[in-house]
DNA sequence: TATTGTTATACTCTATAACTATA
DNA sequence: TATAGTTATAGAGTATAACAATA
């Protein structure tokens, strides 16, 4: 019964965690959609956003995907209107992905609904309560990299 | 100033939120894959597991999926012999998906996985902290559903 | 008529491999 | 020879619409 108790514990806290995952990708999804934005193109867009002017090859080692992923969703966001593809400066091989001015405006709105979403996940805390829940969330994070990487 | 840093509240809370997301997402999809589970399937494999012998239809409706969808995932579980179509006893238009043997070790092992996971996550908790740590997630769950159903 | 599952078709994300143009 | 981006091809997940069999 102990041994039984102990192999359930913290079960309800990793199920909640992947409900609170699920429930946070469907709401950005459904925020993104009716703009023509998918994660996988927002999260370039986001990557482009705060790194500036970048070719397709640093986009593909910042998201870890390959090249030819970068070239499609390039493809989808400079039709969306949201990106810009120019002529490298010094290396004529390459290309620059710039946010257009659309493309800046939505990652600002973006950033606007996370603060929003953000504050409001958390309005019941006080400060020590989301101080320590911070905290107990950094804790179950580096459990999660130990996981990852038995290093 | 002030202002900012109501604005700012809760910020790096949801940004963990969404790391521990993406690390249990990649973390179960490594371990899947190499058993030729893909996170679509496994779903459909779960809900399978813990609704007996189903037809596509129910599956579709607990998956909230087509049931286009269904019959592609039913036809790769059935290849991979985690599964087994039959033919349901009253209603001859209607099929029902059943685990084998096979899928039944499969969603048991990631039964005891996510126990070992989970009881990893918070064991540096003491009974109290981990009590109120699933209190607190239980609160940002509810206030996850409050913005998705603004009823 | 309504429902179950499938075929047809299409779009998105993802990958590897081959190819072109450049470095 | 190596690198940047594209074309070619492929597989997975997802959707809608049309269709066959059955209720």
């Amino acid at each position: 019964m102990q041994y039984l108790h102990g192999m359930e514990r913290g079960v309800p806290v990793f199920d909640r965690l992947l409900e609170i995952a699920m429930l946070i990708q469907e709401d950005m999804a459904r925020e993104l959609e009716p703009a023509g934005l998918t994660a996988a193109r927002t999260h370039l867009l986001w990557a482009a956003h705060h790194s500036g002017p970048t070719t397709q090859q640093a986009l593909a080692r910042a998201l870890q995907v390959s090249a030819r992923n970068v070239t499609g969703l390039v493809d989808a966001l400079e039709t969306g209107g949201f990106v810009r593809r120019s002529p490298h400066p010094t290396d004529r091989r390459a290309t620059l992905v710039t946010l257009t001015e659309q493309g800046t405006r939505a990652v600002t709105e973006m950033e606007d609904q996370r603060r929003r979403i953000a504050a409001h996940l958390v309005s019941d805390f006080d400060a020590a309560g989301l101080e320590r829940f911070r905290a107990d969330l950094d804790a179950v994070t580096a459990r999660l990299h130990e996981l990852m990487d038995p290093a």
